[in-house]
DNA sequence: TCATAATCGTTGCATATGTAACAATCCAAT
DNA sequence: ATTGGATTGTTACATATGCAACGATTATGA
């Protein structure tokens, strides 16, 4: 890789190609879990994560946790809702906003799936070996960092 | 993260939300070099970008290269064809195959993506720190290594 | 040889997604 | 108080995507 005037690229080496393959091969695994253990898409159970994780949220909240477009949440919470494993409730102070909570069953679906997430991520580590899983955590935080507020770069 | 039986999850902490995060981050800073520089989706920058790696291909050859499934390529090629980037030619030898290859024009834009592609790579790592950088590019290897062939895990 | 299976690329269809517009509601500034 | 501007969440619409079926062609094997 010398300074040179590149007219030739490897799309193998480039990096935004390399990760996005990567994170379509793990999400690919991980989403056989939730999708035939409970029939969830990805907005349904990011939606149910991020509910489990923080409690009662609105949906604007949902989507600023869970970096999904307003429209990918409302979906998601509707289907979540006639499934019911959530429910909604006016916030009479301000009518304009849902306030959204795992129903008892939503809760104990999440800390199933959860408990299968964190399986994963111990087997993933286990596959990938210690140092490589640890570089690989190191990059992404560093991602996020630099561009995580979407700065111009 | 003990061994005990986890039943809460920090989304932001998880590896497949995270690569995913992050491959959009880079993802969505590299598209706006294509898409307004050239117009490009993204399934058509893969196949302009393979075959200017590659030279002549079929479609399938384009699809194993980049990752991409065969209607995406179709609709990439056909396209660029109509753009004149590339041109097909049948197969004598094969009926069934169509050789794609890059017009002058398309081996022009090429070139002049891959340079850009190389200056925000550069970039990147600059942005990141080389140590981070260096770090993500492991542990993508490692998924890919791991996880490339689409073994079970 | 002939029939069956496999491969290549395209297209119809259903689903998934984002953009823009919208109604309802709240806030800010007169 | 009132008007103009934000904000919240939903929906219509257009586009993007993947699956399945297809026609054409080639490979396999009896």
């Amino acid at each position: 890789m010398e300074d040179e005037e590149k007219t030739f690229l490897a799309l193998e080496a480039f990096i935004p190609y390399k990760l996005n393959r990567a994170a379509e091969l793990v999400s690919r695994q991980f989403a056989r879990i939730y999708k035939d253990r409970a029939g969830l898409t990805r907005p349904e159970w990011r939606t149910l994560a991020t509910l489990g994780q923080y409690g009662t949220l609105t949906a604007t909240a949902i989507g600023a946790h869970s970096s999904m477009h307003k429209t990918k949440v409302s979906r998601a919470v509707q289907s979540l809702e006639e499934r019911k494993w959530l429910k909604r409730s006016i916030d009479e102070q301000d009518r304009r906003v849902e306030r959204l909570a795992l129903t008892r069953e939503g809760a104990r679906n999440y800390r199933e799936l959860a408990q299968l997430a964190h399986a994963f991520q111990l087997k993933l580590r286990d596959v990938m070996g210690e140092a490589d899983f640890d570089a690989l955590d190191r990059g992404l935080a560093a991602v996020e960092a630099r561009l995580g507020k979407d700065i111009s770069m």
